[in-house]
DNA sequence: AGGGAAAATGAACAACGTTCATTAATTGGG
DNA sequence: CCCAATTAATGAACGTTGTTCATTTTCCCT
């Protein structure tokens, strides 16, 4: 029986690092980023915690910022899967109660998270370009959150955008201050508190 | 006339590096550190700047991390000296007034230092202790930020300090968009706009 | 089998921050 | 005055880094 010929295609040469080695190559930076930081990640331990030698890392990455990239895409992309579960499962509730829910789960994907998304924030400074995907994470992102905006009765419709991105920062901005060596950092872990006064004034004002 | 023998130590050896050489390390290193960015600052290129040996910037810091720590003090206090003149302009107005200005004034501060805020924001990250007269710049800014919302009648003093830590994190969470390739780029330049809803809303709740 | 093609390999390279033997500049004593 | 002692600036040398590329390995096709 002859096989098909269809379908595999049949290549010369020594055969390519597989699709494993690339994962496996992943999956030892985001433990690396997540134990030493951005500047702890070295190309040699790297390639050996990945099983590949040095020079095959560049198969799949033009530098080593690019795979730093590439975590940093995967970490954003499980944030918004988190925040968007977290958005799923409230949106019979009230605006503030969806917006509290949605700014509670940031709060918690950086906590638990944190050296990951230390190394998010300062890597993207600096970059001179942003992948598209990234992009496409940013809006879906946001789209959450003018959704739990829309319930608001005194936000006229051309407010909305300009306020989500507002409200949003505004989160950020409090939550990022429990990250190690942020640069206000928050001694007394009244991080929550502090989101349910900025919300909540935004609601009231709004609502 | 003999001159005074007081105040003058005769030391014996060789005369070390001159206060003025200090002075044109820490111009040098902050002019490459705004034009370069953190990752660019480079310690032979410094040395050749400054008219010292490579070898002699160690004399003052002892790591180069310790010298843009140093450019960052100083970009820091620059920072609350720019507001504490703004804040005390407006001491006679309503507290949305003053804070607003406030906020104004930390957005003009960052379009005008864009490249040495976002170094100090990258590099505060990841260090271990941080300097305890950047500790006392920090008070400071938080200060102006609770006087001005010392005017709020139905704000109760317990959460003053609170309410002033998650406002100022909302509005550098607003204000960081501005960098260069921040996480949230602003795209639309409404950052003024956005900040006036926060704070708005804020004042509005609590007077 | 064996030649040709394709790709993984890891030693070599340039550039980096840091160190340290060398050199230069000063003062006090004979 | 000069010389020994002393202090610190100097810049070549060092170890480590990310990146490259000649070499080696592994596969396909005839």
């Amino acid at each position: 029986m002859p096989e098909p010929l269809m379908g595999k295609k049949n290549r010369r040469g020594r055969p390519g690092l597989t699709p494993e080695d690339h994962d496996r190559i992943l999956v030892s930076a985001r433990a690396l980023l997540a134990q030493k930081g951005a500047g702890g990640l070295r190309v040699r331990e790297l390639a050996e915690r990945s099983g590949v030698a040095t020079g095959s890392l560049y198969k799949f990455y033009p530098e080593l910022d690019a795979l730093i990239g590439a975590v940093n895409l995967e970490t954003y992309r499980e944030l918004t899967a988190h925040l968007h579960a977290a958005g799923a499962l409230q949106t019979s509730g009230s605006p503030l109660q969806t917006l509290m829910q949605l700014a509670r789960s940031y709060l918690v994907f950086v906590r638990d998270n944190a050296a990951l998304w230390a190394v998010l924030l300062d890597y993207n400074r600096g970059r001179t370009g942003r992948a598209e995907a990234f992009v496409e994470a940013e809006d879906a992102l946001f789209a959450l959150v003018e959704e739990a905006l829309s319930g608001l009765p005194r936000l006229e419709d051309r407010d909305q955008p300009v306020l989500a991105r507002a409200l949003w920062a505004s989160v950020h901005g409090i939550v990022v201050q429990t990250l190690p060596n942020s640069l206000q950092p928050d001694p007394a872990a009244d991080t929550l508190r502090q989101i349910e006064m900025i919300v909540g004034a935004v609601v009231r004002d709004y609502g």
